[in-house]
DNA sequence: AAGGCAAACTCCTCTAGTCGAGTAGGTGTG
DNA sequence: CACACCTACTCGACTAGAGGAGTTTGCCTT
Protein backbone atom coordinates (compact mmCIF):
# COMPACT_ATOMS: atom_id res chain seq x y z
CA UNK A 1 0.00 0.00 0.00
CA UNK A 2 2.71 2.02 0.63
CA UNK A 3 4.21 2.05 -2.83
CA UNK A 4 1.03 2.65 -4.29
CA UNK A 5 -0.02 6.30 -3.84
CA UNK A 6 -3.82 6.09 -4.38
CA UNK A 7 -6.38 9.53 -4.41
CA UNK A 8 -8.57 10.16 -1.61
CA UNK A 9 -12.64 10.19 -2.75
CA UNK A 10 -14.18 13.28 -3.84
CA UNK A 11 -17.08 13.55 -1.61
CA UNK A 12 -18.38 16.50 -3.96
CA UNK A 13 -18.38 13.84 -7.04
CA UNK A 14 -21.54 12.55 -7.75
CA UNK A 15 -19.60 9.68 -9.24
CA UNK A 16 -19.99 6.24 -7.34
CA UNK A 17 -17.81 5.55 -3.94
CA UNK A 18 -17.10 2.25 -6.16
CA UNK A 19 -16.52 4.04 -9.54
CA UNK A 20 -14.14 6.26 -8.03
CA UNK A 21 -11.75 3.19 -6.13
CA UNK A 22 -12.30 1.04 -9.66
CA UNK A 23 -11.00 4.40 -11.47
CA UNK A 24 -8.07 5.33 -8.71
CA UNK A 25 -6.46 1.83 -9.75
CA UNK A 26 -7.30 1.85 -13.49
CA UNK A 27 -5.32 4.81 -13.64
CA UNK A 28 -2.16 3.17 -11.81
CA UNK A 29 -2.39 0.55 -14.47
CA UNK A 30 -2.77 2.80 -17.15
CA UNK A 31 0.25 5.07 -16.21
CA UNK A 32 2.28 2.43 -15.65
CA UNK A 33 2.41 2.64 -11.33
CA UNK A 34 1.23 -1.13 -11.72
CA UNK A 35 2.92 -3.97 -14.40
CA UNK A 36 1.83 -6.83 -15.83
CA UNK A 37 1.26 -9.27 -12.83
CA UNK A 38 1.47 -7.31 -10.08
CA UNK A 39 0.05 -7.44 -7.01
CA UNK A 40 -2.85 -4.77 -6.06
CA UNK A 41 -3.81 -3.89 -2.45
CA UNK A 42 -5.90 -6.33 -0.88
CA UNK A 43 -9.21 -5.79 -0.32
CA UNK A 44 -8.67 -5.16 3.23
CA UNK A 45 -6.07 -2.67 2.46
CA UNK A 46 -8.17 -0.62 0.01
CA UNK A 47 -10.92 -1.16 2.59
CA UNK A 48 -8.92 0.62 5.28
CA UNK A 49 -7.26 3.31 3.02
CA UNK A 50 -10.49 3.64 1.67
CA UNK A 51 -12.92 3.72 4.94
CA UNK A 52 -15.60 2.11 3.02
CA UNK A 53 -17.25 -1.27 3.92
CA UNK A 54 -15.69 -4.23 1.87
CA UNK A 55 -18.62 -4.65 -0.56
CA UNK A 56 -17.97 -1.52 -1.73
CA UNK A 57 -14.34 -2.76 -2.28
CA UNK A 58 -15.43 -5.75 -4.34
CA UNK A 59 -17.93 -3.64 -6.49
CA UNK A 60 -15.03 -1.65 -7.42
CA UNK A 61 -12.60 -4.26 -8.44
CA UNK A 62 -15.52 -6.21 -9.93
CA UNK A 63 -15.89 -3.18 -12.17
CA UNK A 64 -11.68 -3.81 -13.17
CA UNK A 65 -12.12 -7.57 -13.71
CA UNK A 66 -14.82 -7.48 -16.15
CA UNK A 67 -12.73 -5.01 -17.91
CA UNK A 68 -10.27 -7.79 -18.28
CA UNK A 69 -7.41 -5.41 -16.29
CA UNK A 70 -7.25 -7.54 -13.64
CA UNK A 71 -7.58 -11.84 -12.55
CA UNK A 72 -8.18 -12.69 -8.69
CA UNK A 73 -6.64 -15.10 -7.44
CA UNK A 74 -8.60 -17.42 -4.83
CA UNK A 75 -6.33 -17.10 -1.85
CA UNK A 76 -3.39 -15.00 -3.23
CA UNK A 77 -4.84 -11.67 -4.48
CA UNK A 78 -5.76 -9.93 -7.26
CA UNK A 79 -3.04 -8.95 -9.88
CA UNK A 80 -3.00 -7.06 -12.85
CA UNK A 81 -3.78 -9.17 -16.06
CA UNK A 82 -0.56 -9.89 -18.17
CA UNK A 83 -1.56 -10.51 -21.81
CA UNK A 84 -0.67 -14.15 -23.75
CA UNK A 85 1.45 -13.34 -26.72
CA UNK A 86 -0.59 -12.44 -29.86
CA UNK A 87 -0.68 -14.64 -32.48
CA UNK A 88 -1.17 -12.99 -35.95
CA UNK A 89 -3.39 -14.34 -38.76
CA UNK A 90 -2.54 -13.46 -42.04
CA UNK A 91 -4.67 -13.32 -44.78
CA UNK A 92 -2.28 -15.68 -46.59
CA UNK A 93 -2.33 -18.19 -44.26
CA UNK A 94 -4.20 -20.87 -46.44
CA UNK A 95 -2.03 -20.33 -49.20
CA UNK A 96 -1.09 -23.67 -51.00
CA UNK A 97 2.48 -22.98 -50.35
CA UNK A 98 1.66 -23.36 -47.06
CA UNK A 99 -0.18 -26.27 -47.36
CA UNK A 100 2.11 -28.41 -49.58
CA UNK A 101 5.18 -28.07 -46.76
CA UNK A 102 3.32 -30.78 -45.11
CA UNK A 103 2.59 -29.29 -41.78
CA UNK A 104 -0.97 -27.77 -40.79
CA UNK A 105 -0.71 -23.94 -40.93
CA UNK A 106 -1.04 -23.74 -37.07
CA UNK A 107 1.86 -25.40 -36.18
CA UNK A 108 4.23 -24.11 -38.69
CA UNK A 109 3.25 -20.66 -37.56
CA UNK A 110 3.45 -21.07 -34.00
CA UNK A 111 6.92 -23.06 -34.15
CA UNK A 112 8.38 -19.93 -36.24
CA UNK A 113 7.09 -17.51 -33.47
CA UNK A 114 9.07 -19.68 -31.15
CA UNK A 115 6.33 -21.33 -29.60
CA UNK A 116 5.24 -24.96 -28.55
CA UNK A 117 1.77 -25.65 -30.26
CA UNK A 118 -0.34 -28.82 -29.65
CA UNK A 119 -3.57 -29.81 -30.24
CA UNK A 120 -5.62 -32.32 -28.05
CA UNK A 121 -9.47 -33.45 -27.36
CA UNK A 122 -9.35 -34.18 -30.79
CA UNK A 123 -12.76 -35.99 -31.43
CA UNK A 124 -14.36 -37.01 -34.76
CA UNK A 125 -17.89 -38.41 -35.33
CA UNK A 126 -20.51 -38.92 -37.86
CA UNK A 127 -24.10 -36.69 -37.49
CA UNK A 128 -26.95 -34.69 -39.18
CA UNK A 129 -25.62 -31.47 -40.09
CA UNK A 130 -26.61 -28.52 -38.25
CA UNK A 131 -29.51 -26.17 -39.95
CA UNK A 132 -26.93 -23.14 -40.29
CA UNK A 133 -23.80 -25.76 -41.16
CA UNK A 134 -26.14 -27.37 -43.78
CA UNK A 135 -27.02 -23.66 -45.26
CA UNK A 136 -23.49 -23.23 -46.07
CA UNK A 137 -22.68 -26.47 -47.51
CA UNK A 138 -25.60 -26.19 -49.48
CA UNK A 139 -27.13 -29.55 -48.14
CA UNK A 140 -30.09 -31.17 -48.68
CA UNK A 141 -32.14 -31.33 -45.13
CA UNK A 142 -30.93 -34.37 -42.95
CA UNK A 143 -27.73 -35.07 -44.76
CA UNK A 144 -24.70 -36.18 -42.85
CA UNK A 145 -21.56 -34.38 -42.36
CA UNK A 146 -18.27 -35.91 -40.66
CA UNK A 147 -17.94 -33.91 -37.76
CA UNK A 148 -14.18 -32.95 -36.54
CA UNK A 149 -13.16 -31.01 -33.24
CA UNK A 150 -10.28 -30.21 -31.55
CA UNK A 151 -8.39 -27.43 -29.06
CA UNK A 152 -5.36 -26.12 -30.02
CA UNK A 153 -3.02 -24.91 -27.46
CA UNK A 154 0.12 -22.92 -27.86
CA UNK A 155 2.67 -23.85 -24.64
CA UNK A 156 0.33 -25.34 -23.44
CA UNK A 157 -2.16 -22.53 -22.99
CA UNK A 158 -5.56 -23.30 -24.79
CA UNK A 159 -6.21 -20.57 -27.31
CA UNK A 160 -8.50 -21.69 -29.72
CA UNK A 161 -11.46 -24.79 -30.47
CA UNK A 162 -12.03 -25.65 -33.92
CA UNK A 163 -14.77 -27.81 -35.44
CA UNK A 164 -15.11 -28.71 -38.90
CA UNK A 165 -17.71 -29.86 -40.83
CA UNK A 166 -17.09 -32.14 -44.22
CA UNK A 167 -19.96 -33.45 -46.27
CA UNK A 168 -20.04 -37.34 -45.57
CA UNK A 169 -20.46 -37.87 -49.16
CA UNK A 170 -16.87 -36.64 -49.54
CA UNK A 171 -15.19 -37.32 -46.38
CA UNK A 172 -16.48 -40.82 -45.65
CA UNK A 173 -14.14 -43.45 -45.35
CA UNK A 174 -11.08 -41.42 -46.22
CA UNK A 175 -8.37 -40.46 -43.59
CA UNK A 176 -10.38 -37.55 -42.61
CA UNK A 177 -12.09 -39.48 -40.39
CA UNK A 178 -9.25 -40.86 -38.51
CA UNK A 179 -8.50 -39.09 -35.56
CA UNK A 180 -4.89 -38.05 -37.27
CA UNK A 181 -5.80 -35.96 -40.50
CA UNK A 182 -1.96 -37.02 -41.44
CA UNK A 183 -0.16 -34.39 -42.96
CA UNK A 184 -1.34 -30.66 -44.42
CA UNK A 185 -4.45 -31.46 -42.29
CA UNK A 186 -7.71 -32.27 -43.92
CA UNK A 187 -7.34 -29.31 -46.46
CA UNK A 188 -4.39 -31.76 -47.71
CA UNK A 189 -6.44 -34.54 -47.64
CA UNK A 190 -9.38 -33.05 -50.00
CA UNK A 191 -7.25 -31.92 -52.52
CA UNK A 192 -5.87 -35.40 -52.69
CA UNK A 193 -9.48 -36.62 -53.39
CA UNK A 194 -9.39 -34.11 -56.22
CA UNK A 195 -11.12 -31.13 -54.53
CA UNK A 196 -8.97 -28.22 -55.58
CA UNK A 197 -9.04 -25.67 -52.90
CA UNK A 198 -10.41 -22.38 -54.50
CA UNK A 199 -10.99 -19.54 -51.93
CA UNK A 200 -12.14 -20.09 -48.48
CA UNK A 201 -14.82 -17.50 -47.04
CA UNK A 202 -14.61 -15.95 -43.22
CA UNK A 203 -17.21 -14.46 -41.15
CA UNK A 204 -16.14 -13.03 -37.91
CA UNK A 205 -18.10 -12.21 -35.09
CA UNK A 206 -17.47 -11.11 -31.03
CA UNK A 207 -18.89 -11.72 -28.69
CA UNK A 208 -18.57 -12.56 -24.31
CA UNK A 209 -17.79 -16.27 -24.65
CA UNK A 210 -20.33 -18.77 -23.46
CA UNK A 211 -19.19 -21.00 -19.94
CA UNK A 212 -18.12 -23.86 -21.90
CA UNK A 213 -16.04 -21.58 -23.83
CA UNK A 214 -14.40 -20.18 -20.46
CA UNK A 215 -13.52 -23.41 -19.24
CA UNK A 216 -11.96 -24.63 -22.79
CA UNK A 217 -9.73 -21.64 -23.22
CA UNK A 218 -9.27 -21.08 -19.88
CA UNK A 219 -10.20 -17.52 -20.20
CA UNK A 220 -10.11 -14.53 -17.59
CA UNK A 221 -13.76 -12.88 -17.00
CA UNK A 222 -13.92 -10.01 -19.19
CA UNK A 223 -12.21 -11.38 -21.64
CA UNK A 224 -14.54 -11.67 -25.34
CA UNK A 225 -13.87 -14.10 -28.12
CA UNK A 226 -14.14 -14.13 -31.92
CA UNK A 227 -15.86 -16.53 -33.69
CA UNK A 228 -14.67 -17.46 -36.66
CA UNK A 229 -16.82 -19.16 -39.37
CA UNK A 230 -15.04 -20.11 -42.37
CA UNK A 231 -16.30 -21.86 -45.57
CA UNK A 232 -14.17 -23.51 -48.08
CA UNK A 233 -15.21 -23.38 -51.48
CA UNK A 234 -13.35 -25.88 -54.26
CA UNK A 235 -12.59 -24.78 -57.95
CA UNK A 236 -16.02 -25.71 -59.43
CA UNK A 237 -17.52 -23.23 -56.54
CA UNK A 238 -18.69 -26.44 -54.37
CA UNK A 239 -18.37 -25.55 -50.73
CA UNK A 240 -16.36 -28.50 -49.11
CA UNK A 241 -15.94 -27.65 -45.28
CA UNK A 242 -17.21 -25.36 -42.80
CA UNK A 243 -15.17 -24.63 -40.02
CA UNK A 244 -16.64 -22.88 -36.77
CA UNK A 245 -13.88 -21.89 -34.96
CA UNK A 246 -13.99 -19.86 -30.97
CA UNK A 247 -10.72 -17.92 -30.45
CA UNK A 248 -9.26 -15.97 -26.84
CA UNK A 249 -9.45 -12.34 -28.62
CA UNK A 250 -6.90 -11.24 -26.52
CA UNK A 251 -4.38 -14.17 -28.34
CA UNK A 252 -5.66 -13.25 -31.81
CA UNK A 253 -4.99 -10.49 -34.24
CA UNK A 254 -6.33 -11.18 -37.63
CA UNK A 255 -5.21 -9.71 -40.50
CA UNK A 256 -7.13 -9.23 -44.10
CA UNK A 257 -6.07 -8.59 -47.16
CA UNK A 258 -8.72 -6.19 -49.64
CA UNK A 259 -8.66 -5.68 -53.08
CA UNK A 260 -9.61 -1.96 -54.27
CA UNK A 261 -10.47 -3.20 -57.45
CA UNK B 1 -43.39 -14.73 -11.75
CA UNK B 2 -46.48 -17.09 -12.39
CA UNK B 3 -45.56 -16.72 -15.97
CA UNK B 4 -41.93 -18.24 -15.51
CA UNK B 5 -41.71 -21.34 -13.84
CA UNK B 6 -38.12 -21.70 -12.57
CA UNK B 7 -36.79 -24.46 -10.89
CA UNK B 8 -35.44 -24.90 -7.35
CA UNK B 9 -31.95 -24.45 -5.86
CA UNK B 10 -29.76 -27.55 -5.86
CA UNK B 11 -28.81 -27.81 -2.56
CA UNK B 12 -26.80 -30.60 -2.86
CA UNK B 13 -24.48 -28.95 -5.48
CA UNK B 14 -21.59 -27.35 -4.86
CA UNK B 15 -22.05 -24.67 -7.65
CA UNK B 16 -22.74 -20.99 -6.25
CA UNK B 17 -26.38 -19.94 -5.40
CA UNK B 18 -25.94 -17.03 -7.21
CA UNK B 19 -24.42 -19.37 -10.21
CA UNK B 20 -27.59 -21.90 -10.34
CA UNK B 21 -29.67 -18.95 -10.14
CA UNK B 22 -27.90 -17.28 -13.09
CA UNK B 23 -27.93 -20.24 -14.88
CA UNK B 24 -31.62 -21.13 -14.63
CA UNK B 25 -32.56 -17.54 -16.02
CA UNK B 26 -30.00 -18.16 -18.62
CA UNK B 27 -31.64 -21.48 -19.68
CA UNK B 28 -35.42 -19.53 -19.26
CA UNK B 29 -33.78 -16.95 -22.55
CA UNK B 30 -31.72 -19.56 -23.70
CA UNK B 31 -34.49 -22.02 -24.64
CA UNK B 32 -36.96 -19.10 -25.40
CA UNK B 33 -39.20 -18.92 -22.33
CA UNK B 34 -38.12 -15.24 -22.59
CA UNK B 35 -38.02 -13.16 -25.59
CA UNK B 36 -36.11 -9.55 -26.17
CA UNK B 37 -37.33 -7.32 -24.44
CA UNK B 38 -39.38 -9.29 -22.09
CA UNK B 39 -39.04 -8.14 -18.52
CA UNK B 40 -37.17 -11.06 -16.22
CA UNK B 41 -38.59 -11.19 -12.57
CA UNK B 42 -37.73 -8.38 -10.51
CA UNK B 43 -35.15 -8.96 -7.42
CA UNK B 44 -38.18 -9.07 -4.73
CA UNK B 45 -39.92 -11.99 -6.79
CA UNK B 46 -36.49 -13.63 -7.07
CA UNK B 47 -35.62 -12.92 -3.48
CA UNK B 48 -38.94 -14.70 -2.84
CA UNK B 49 -38.90 -17.44 -4.98
CA UNK B 50 -35.30 -18.10 -4.39
CA UNK B 51 -35.48 -17.60 -0.06
CA UNK B 52 -32.34 -16.03 -0.47
CA UNK B 53 -30.52 -12.19 0.37
CA UNK B 54 -30.96 -9.86 -2.39
CA UNK B 55 -27.25 -9.20 -3.08
CA UNK B 56 -27.34 -13.06 -4.15
CA UNK B 57 -29.88 -12.08 -6.65
CA UNK B 58 -27.94 -8.94 -7.44
CA UNK B 59 -25.05 -10.90 -7.99
CA UNK B 60 -27.12 -13.73 -9.92
CA UNK B 61 -28.17 -10.42 -12.34
CA UNK B 62 -25.10 -8.85 -12.52
CA UNK B 63 -23.48 -12.23 -14.28
CA UNK B 64 -26.37 -11.99 -16.88
CA UNK B 65 -25.34 -8.32 -17.33
CA UNK B 66 -21.96 -9.22 -18.18
CA UNK B 67 -22.82 -11.64 -20.33
CA UNK B 68 -24.38 -9.26 -22.45
CA UNK B 69 -28.15 -11.04 -22.16
CA UNK B 70 -29.85 -8.58 -19.58
CA UNK B 71 -30.34 -5.03 -19.34
CA UNK B 72 -31.02 -3.44 -16.15
CA UNK B 73 -33.46 -0.03 -16.35
CA UNK B 74 -33.50 1.58 -13.23
CA UNK B 75 -36.84 2.22 -11.64
CA UNK B 76 -38.24 -0.52 -14.62
CA UNK B 77 -36.89 -3.39 -14.20
CA UNK B 78 -34.05 -5.82 -16.03
CA UNK B 79 -34.91 -6.94 -19.50
CA UNK B 80 -34.13 -9.29 -22.01
CA UNK B 81 -31.95 -7.34 -24.42
CA UNK B 82 -32.39 -7.05 -27.78
CA UNK B 83 -29.68 -7.07 -30.38
CA UNK B 84 -29.66 -4.24 -33.40
CA UNK B 85 -30.19 -5.08 -36.64
CA UNK B 86 -26.43 -6.21 -38.04
CA UNK B 87 -24.16 -4.88 -40.94
CA UNK B 88 -22.71 -7.46 -42.65
CA UNK B 89 -19.11 -5.80 -44.20
CA UNK B 90 -18.36 -7.85 -47.57
CA UNK B 91 -14.73 -8.32 -48.23
CA UNK B 92 -15.49 -6.26 -51.67
CA UNK B 93 -17.10 -3.17 -49.75
CA UNK B 94 -14.47 -1.09 -50.94
CA UNK B 95 -14.31 -2.26 -54.55
CA UNK B 96 -13.82 0.89 -57.12
CA UNK B 97 -17.63 0.02 -58.83
CA UNK B 98 -19.06 1.03 -55.70
CA UNK B 99 -16.73 4.02 -54.73
CA UNK B 100 -18.02 5.15 -58.35
CA UNK B 101 -21.17 5.50 -57.56
CA UNK B 102 -20.34 8.56 -55.84
CA UNK B 103 -21.47 7.92 -52.27
CA UNK B 104 -19.74 6.36 -49.49
CA UNK B 105 -19.55 2.72 -48.56
CA UNK B 106 -21.56 3.24 -45.67
CA UNK B 107 -24.31 5.40 -46.42
CA UNK B 108 -25.50 2.68 -50.05
CA UNK B 109 -25.13 0.15 -48.05
CA UNK B 110 -27.20 0.98 -44.82
CA UNK B 111 -30.08 2.60 -47.46
CA UNK B 112 -29.86 -0.53 -49.51
CA UNK B 113 -30.70 -2.75 -46.21
CA UNK B 114 -33.74 -0.31 -45.43
CA UNK B 115 -32.24 2.01 -42.88
CA UNK B 116 -31.65 5.53 -42.02
CA UNK B 117 -27.73 6.33 -42.40
CA UNK B 118 -25.87 9.35 -40.92
CA UNK B 119 -22.83 10.92 -39.54
CA UNK B 120 -22.03 12.86 -37.15
CA UNK B 121 -19.04 14.37 -34.61
CA UNK B 122 -17.67 15.40 -37.98
CA UNK B 123 -14.02 17.09 -36.61
CA UNK B 124 -10.84 17.72 -39.11
CA UNK B 125 -7.57 18.65 -37.70
CA UNK B 126 -3.68 18.17 -38.32
CA UNK B 127 -1.43 16.81 -35.61
CA UNK B 128 2.12 14.85 -35.30
CA UNK B 129 1.28 11.20 -36.21
CA UNK B 130 1.31 9.16 -33.44
CA UNK B 131 3.75 6.07 -33.55
CA UNK B 132 1.66 3.19 -34.46
CA UNK B 133 0.17 5.51 -37.32
CA UNK B 134 3.45 6.71 -38.50
CA UNK B 135 4.47 3.34 -38.55
CA UNK B 136 1.95 1.86 -40.90
CA UNK B 137 1.73 5.03 -42.78
CA UNK B 138 5.82 4.60 -43.42
CA UNK B 139 6.29 8.30 -42.28
CA UNK B 140 9.54 9.65 -40.64
CA UNK B 141 9.34 10.85 -36.83
CA UNK B 142 7.61 14.23 -35.96
CA UNK B 143 5.93 14.43 -39.91
CA UNK B 144 2.57 15.39 -39.60
CA UNK B 145 -0.62 14.18 -40.56
CA UNK B 146 -4.71 15.15 -41.22
CA UNK B 147 -6.81 13.65 -38.94
CA UNK B 148 -10.66 13.07 -39.98
CA UNK B 149 -12.52 11.80 -37.01
CA UNK B 150 -16.39 10.85 -37.08
CA UNK B 151 -19.27 8.47 -35.76
CA UNK B 152 -21.88 6.22 -37.80
CA UNK B 153 -25.43 6.01 -36.91
CA UNK B 154 -28.26 4.05 -38.12
CA UNK B 155 -31.60 5.09 -37.38
CA UNK B 156 -29.96 7.14 -35.00
CA UNK B 157 -27.90 4.47 -32.80
CA UNK B 158 -24.49 4.90 -33.01
CA UNK B 159 -22.78 1.35 -34.36
CA UNK B 160 -19.01 2.97 -35.04
CA UNK B 161 -16.43 5.39 -34.86
CA UNK B 162 -13.87 6.09 -37.07
CA UNK B 163 -10.40 8.32 -37.19
CA UNK B 164 -8.78 8.45 -40.39
CA UNK B 165 -5.38 9.57 -40.62
CA UNK B 166 -3.33 11.09 -43.96
CA UNK B 167 -0.02 12.77 -44.67
CA UNK B 168 -0.59 16.32 -45.07
CA UNK B 169 1.88 16.08 -47.83
CA UNK B 170 -0.77 14.29 -49.48
CA UNK B 171 -4.00 15.84 -48.34
CA UNK B 172 -3.35 19.40 -47.25
CA UNK B 173 -5.40 22.26 -49.20
CA UNK B 174 -7.48 19.15 -50.87
CA UNK B 175 -11.03 18.92 -49.72
CA UNK B 176 -9.94 16.21 -47.29
CA UNK B 177 -9.86 19.39 -44.86
CA UNK B 178 -12.75 19.84 -44.99
CA UNK B 179 -15.81 18.82 -42.58
CA UNK B 180 -17.69 17.54 -46.44
CA UNK B 181 -15.21 15.20 -47.67
CA UNK B 182 -17.62 15.36 -51.00
CA UNK B 183 -19.09 12.37 -53.27
CA UNK B 184 -17.11 8.90 -53.00
CA UNK B 185 -15.74 10.04 -49.38
CA UNK B 186 -11.54 10.52 -48.90
CA UNK B 187 -10.95 7.21 -51.10
CA UNK B 188 -12.57 9.22 -54.10
CA UNK B 189 -10.55 12.00 -52.95
CA UNK B 190 -7.36 10.29 -53.00
CA UNK B 191 -7.77 8.58 -56.70
CA UNK B 192 -8.67 12.29 -57.92
CA UNK B 193 -5.18 13.00 -56.45
CA UNK B 194 -3.71 10.41 -58.74
CA UNK B 195 -3.06 7.70 -55.81
CA UNK B 196 -5.18 4.49 -57.81
CA UNK B 197 -5.95 2.79 -54.50
CA UNK B 198 -4.68 -1.10 -54.99
CA UNK B 199 -5.54 -2.45 -51.94
CA UNK B 200 -6.33 -2.42 -48.24
CA UNK B 201 -4.97 -4.29 -45.05
CA UNK B 202 -7.15 -4.70 -42.33
CA UNK B 203 -6.23 -5.67 -38.48
CA UNK B 204 -9.02 -7.16 -36.89
CA UNK B 205 -8.79 -7.00 -32.50
CA UNK B 206 -11.50 -7.94 -30.29
CA UNK B 207 -11.78 -6.29 -26.82
CA UNK B 208 -13.88 -4.68 -23.81
CA UNK B 209 -14.56 -1.32 -24.74
CA UNK B 210 -13.19 1.44 -22.87
CA UNK B 211 -14.96 4.14 -21.10
CA UNK B 212 -15.43 6.72 -23.68
CA UNK B 213 -16.26 4.31 -25.98
CA UNK B 214 -19.25 2.88 -23.83
CA UNK B 215 -20.68 6.33 -24.12
CA UNK B 216 -19.80 7.04 -27.95
CA UNK B 217 -21.37 3.65 -29.36
CA UNK B 218 -24.20 3.65 -26.32
CA UNK B 219 -23.08 0.15 -25.35
CA UNK B 220 -24.87 -2.43 -23.21
CA UNK B 221 -22.42 -3.36 -20.52
CA UNK B 222 -20.71 -6.77 -21.74
CA UNK B 223 -20.71 -6.17 -24.73
CA UNK B 224 -16.99 -6.46 -26.52
CA UNK B 225 -16.34 -4.07 -29.49
CA UNK B 226 -13.77 -4.77 -32.78
CA UNK B 227 -11.27 -2.80 -33.22
CA UNK B 228 -10.52 -2.38 -36.65
CA UNK B 229 -7.34 -0.80 -38.38
CA UNK B 230 -7.07 -0.67 -41.90
CA UNK B 231 -4.27 1.13 -44.11
CA UNK B 232 -4.77 1.66 -47.91
CA UNK B 233 -2.25 1.55 -50.43
CA UNK B 234 -1.70 2.83 -53.72
CA UNK B 235 -0.93 1.38 -56.65
CA UNK B 236 2.68 2.24 -56.40
CA UNK B 237 2.34 0.68 -52.97
CA UNK B 238 2.62 3.59 -51.03
CA UNK B 239 0.11 3.76 -47.50
CA UNK B 240 -1.60 6.71 -47.74
CA UNK B 241 -4.56 6.57 -45.13
CA UNK B 242 -4.78 4.68 -41.71
CA UNK B 243 -8.41 4.50 -40.62
CA UNK B 244 -8.55 3.56 -37.42
CA UNK B 245 -12.46 2.38 -36.25
CA UNK B 246 -14.29 0.68 -33.53
CA UNK B 247 -17.39 -1.00 -33.82
CA UNK B 248 -20.03 -2.12 -31.73
CA UNK B 249 -19.54 -5.93 -32.10
CA UNK B 250 -22.85 -7.02 -32.00
CA UNK B 251 -24.31 -4.32 -34.83
CA UNK B 252 -21.09 -6.55 -36.90
CA UNK B 253 -20.61 -9.32 -38.73
CA UNK B 254 -17.38 -9.20 -40.93
CA UNK B 255 -16.67 -11.20 -43.96
CA UNK B 256 -13.65 -11.96 -45.67
CA UNK B 257 -12.60 -13.63 -48.64
CA UNK B 258 -9.27 -15.32 -48.69
CA UNK B 259 -7.64 -16.93 -51.89
CA UNK B 260 -6.10 -20.20 -51.54
CA UNK B 261 -3.99 -20.16 -54.26
C1' DA C 1 18.22 -30.23 7.11
C1' DA C 2 13.68 -31.82 5.88
C1' DG C 3 9.06 -32.32 6.64
C1' DG C 4 4.67 -31.32 8.80
C1' DC C 5 1.61 -28.15 10.77
C1' DA C 6 -0.66 -24.09 12.17
C1' DA C 7 -1.45 -19.25 11.73
C1' DA C 8 -2.14 -15.36 8.90
C1' DC C 9 -3.66 -13.67 4.90
C1' DT C 10 -6.08 -13.83 0.75
C1' DC C 11 -10.51 -13.84 -1.98
C1' DC C 12 -15.47 -16.17 -2.18
C1' DT C 13 -20.21 -16.57 -0.86
C1' DC C 14 -23.94 -15.10 1.59
C1' DT C 15 -27.10 -12.63 5.05
C1' DA C 16 -29.96 -8.66 6.39
C1' DG C 17 -30.65 -4.63 6.44
C1' DT C 18 -30.70 1.17 5.02
C1' DC C 19 -31.34 5.03 2.07
C1' DG C 20 -31.82 6.90 -2.55
C1' DA C 21 -33.67 7.73 -7.05
C1' DG C 22 -36.18 6.66 -11.32
C1' DT C 23 -40.78 4.87 -13.23
C1' DA C 24 -45.61 3.88 -13.65
C1' DG C 25 -50.20 4.05 -12.35
C1' DG C 26 -54.02 5.52 -9.85
C1' DT C 27 -56.51 9.19 -7.42
C1' DG C 28 -58.30 13.39 -6.49
C1' DT C 29 -58.59 18.20 -7.51
C1' DG C 30 -59.19 22.10 -10.42
C1' DC D 1 -61.18 16.29 -18.98
C1' DA D 2 -56.44 17.56 -17.81
C1' DC D 3 -53.11 17.87 -14.61
C1' DA D 4 -50.67 17.43 -10.22
C1' DC D 5 -49.59 14.50 -6.73
C1' DC D 6 -49.03 10.45 -4.14
C1' DT D 7 -47.81 5.71 -3.76
C1' DA D 8 -46.06 1.36 -4.89
C1' DC D 9 -42.58 -0.79 -7.28
C1' DT D 10 -38.29 -0.97 -9.49
C1' DC D 11 -33.08 -1.00 -9.48
C1' DG D 12 -28.64 1.48 -7.45
C1' DA D 13 -25.39 2.22 -3.74
C1' DC D 14 -23.76 1.15 0.53
C1' DT D 15 -23.02 -0.79 5.39
C1' DA D 16 -21.58 -4.36 8.65
C1' DG D 17 -21.25 -8.34 9.60
C1' DA D 18 -20.68 -14.08 9.11
C1' DG D 19 -18.33 -18.50 7.76
C1' DG D 20 -15.62 -20.88 4.08
C1' DA D 21 -11.77 -22.20 1.26
C1' DG D 22 -7.27 -21.69 -1.06
C1' DT D 23 -2.20 -19.94 -0.43
C1' DT D 24 1.80 -18.58 1.83
C1' DT D 25 4.91 -18.41 5.47
C1' DG D 26 7.37 -19.45 9.24
C1' DC D 27 7.94 -22.14 13.17
C1' DC D 28 8.42 -26.44 15.35
C1' DT D 29 9.20 -31.14 15.33
C1' DT D 30 11.67 -34.96 13.73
Amino acid sequence: MAELPLPELDPLSDRAVFRQIADHVREAIERGALHEGDKIPSEAQLMQHYGVARMTIRNALQVLQSEGLTVAEHGRGVFVRSRPPVRRLASDRFARRHRERGKAAFIVETEEAGGKPSVDSIKVSEAAAPSDVAERLELAGGEHVIVRSRRYLINGQPVETAVSYLPSSIAQGTQIEQPDSGPGGIYARLEELGFRLDRFVEEIRSRMPFREEVRALKLAPGVPVFHLIRTAYAADGRPVEVCDTVMSSDAYVLSYELPAR
